[in-house]
DNA sequence: ACGGAGTGATCAGGTTTTCATCCATAGGCT
DNA sequence: AGCCTATGGATGAAAACCTGATCACTCCGT
């Protein structure tokens, strides 16, 4: 079952509760599932509807579809080529971990509030922003005080922009040019996940 | 998808509806979509047209489309005193509206993505902020390309931001002192509520 | 033990959806 | 106006799905 999809077919459901899609179809008829159909006659579950129905039947729910396990990583960078990495590898050093990157400072700000990751990979030199000022609305702001913040900087780190943010204080201070398992032990320290080998 | 479209492609509809866009072209070969055509070949469907098919096919209509909702409106400006009145007047005059202000420019973006406002209402000097900059990622960005967006601004309207604001498109341009039955107007229009008395 | 109801599995045939590809269009940018 | 990239449309083959009928198994009450 692909994460990205909000809604299952019978063949999904099916092979979630360990029975043929015949069955599942079976359910649907006698009301049992709450489904609608596509134009073309098939059916279709909302993913919500499908964990409120595991619920009250005692079923087991999937641990990808507990919302409440997955950790959120937000990476925020202006080097394309650390986004494709971290997309790439962070899930696989980190159990549980659902990375979003972006290029643009902007929209990374819409996204700490859409996305509402638990920590936040910030690039401290992102064009057209004030990273120190980001991390401080971060650290100031109600709904985001909470998460972890992670500066990332090519700067040396007695540069005045890089004390501005340590003094602010963040979670981890990390140096260009950026390793992805050190990032991955840094985010397994605070989101307290087993470190990558 | 917002109020703010008339008219969806294949696309469109296939992420709502959660299938591929092929499939999407099947249902209207098939007759149970009525599109019209771009000259060019593509097609196009009615945005009131598809909340119906959704309706009559009992698919899930986005909230944002459900007929008699709330309306949200957020209000980015650094003038404390219009954050005041239009928190305070504003769910007065128009019905079903909620408000949102800020006065801080970062945390307004977080709020664009928090908050998910049908309208932005986006002072273009805050400190900091690259007021153009933001409309153009607005309208970019995938999420938020169907929010409303009104610009304000103190400067005169052939000033070269206002130019290049009004270049991007934005649904609506306010000049100061900023008038909040003219506000309330522009946002009623947009919005498709009954405009102040 | 027997029969019936309820539930799930199996199978075949026809339909719907997906996937991968290539080309055309649309829309932003200079 | 012209370029460029993202997006949309057509196509054919493969995968997934629905229907309806049939069969097997379990749970009951008699």
């Amino acid at each position: 079952m692909a994460l990205r999809r909000q809604s299952l077919s019978t063949g999904d459901i099916a092979r979630h509760c360990q029975v043929t899609p015949a069955t599942v179809v079976n359910w649907i008829k006698a009301g049992k599932l709450k489904v609608y159909t596509t134009p073309g006659g098939q059916y279709r579950m909302e993913l919500e509807e499908f964990v409120r129905f595991l619920d009250t039947h005692g079923l087991p729910v999937p641990e990808e579809l507990q919302a409440g396990r997955q950790r959120r990583v937000l990476v925020i960078d202006s080097d394309a080529r650390v986004l494709a990495q971290a997309a790439e590898k962070l899930p696989g050093l980190l159990p549980r971990v659902v990375v979003e990157t972006t290029g643009e400072g902007y929209d990374g700000l819409m996204l700490v509030g859409s996305f509402r990751p638990h920590v936040v990979v910030l690039d401290l030199m992102m064009p057209g922003i004030d990273g120190a000022e980001v991390c401080r609305r971060l650290r100031t702001n109600h709904d985001t005080r909470n998460m972890f913040v992670v500066a990332v900087s090519g700067l040396a780190p007695d540069n005045e922009l890089a004390r501005r943010v340590k003094r602010i204080g963040v979670d981890a201070f990390l140096s260009r040019p950026l390793d992805m398992t050190e990032l991955a032990r840094q985010l397994a320290r605070l989101l307290r996940l087993t470190p990558p080998a």
